[in-house]
DNA sequence: ATGTTTGCAAATAGTTTGCATCCAG
DNA sequence: CTGGATGCAAACTATTTGCAAACAT
């Protein structure tokens, strides 16, 4: 009963659950990897949970780290954040506007909306930072891609 | 006067007092790129407006095309989007929220606002693509860095 | 048993740096 | 002239790939 369980126990139960709907195996290292990952606040690098984890298994690779994480992005169990590790783009475009990103082709698309325009900033953070630039961004499949994945 | 001029030079023109007023030369170089990476709709990377620009300027080097490209958007004349270059880190929060990013030191501050999970799809988007994430980036600088940069 | 996962090493990209030469101001 | 800009090459950094050995199921 789910009831009894751990905050961290019911994480790690999800887990299991979400790597066998995915037919991945349960291995030390994914759980390891998992369990760095979920209790990182600052959005870490594949680097920065390599670090972390190394000293406790010492026999544990960089590129287990990162496959493991792209795996967990495929997923769903994790996000990727700015700096998708993919090539610097430039927008000429310096007006306000919007972007849509297709996470199969990586096409990005830029549209305006004057609502996503008057977005406010909110209360809680006015007196953390100093704002420049909001966009919103859109993320799913482009027509095409839907297409080609069907 | 400015009327006579065509929206072609109007820009160009407009290049010229940003780089005077950033105190950067006006090189043949730079005109090109910029007029280059103006006339891009697809969010080009500095391989791609190099590619364009070789044939034409056969003594052009990449490197002058990427570190025009990065002296443009720190002048503001460009904008670099997703895809900052930087190491892919990854977000165990899989909930709804969104992003600060500071642009001085990278760091990234989750931050969880009601408003802005309720933004709808523009209506012209909804039949071109199909939305599985939408979040709101906000960029601009950390207390801690603009404490430091006076 | 067997097909996936891991660790290591090498390959590939992409970006940055150093420096001599060149050129705009 | 002179300092900033360029082109070239080399150095770095990050990411991906190939493959044999190890492991979960």
């Amino acid at each position: 009963m789910k009831k009894g369980l751990s905050t961290e126990k019911m994480k790690t139960s999800g887990f299991l659950e979400r790597c066998k709907a995915s037919g991945l195996k349960i291995t030390p290292q994914r759980m390891a990897i998992y369990e760095e990952v979920q209790k990182a606040s600052n959005h870490p690098s594949a680097e920065t949970i390599y670090r972390k984890l190394k000293p406790v298994h010492p026999n544990l690779s960089f590129d287990t780290v990162n496959r493991t994480l792209l795996t967990f992005a495929e997923m769903g169990l994790v996000q990727i954040v700015e700096g998708t590790g993919d090539v610097r783009r430039f927008d000429p475009n310096t007006t306000q506007h919007h972007h849509f990103r297709c996470i199969e082709c990586r096409k990005i698309i830029d549209f305006y909306h004057k609502e996503y325009d008057e977005l406010r900033i909110p209360k809680a953070l006015r007196n953390k930072i100093s704002v420049t630039r909001t966009r919103v961004v859109l993320e799913g499949i482009c027509n095409r891609c839907r297409r080609n994945l069907r």
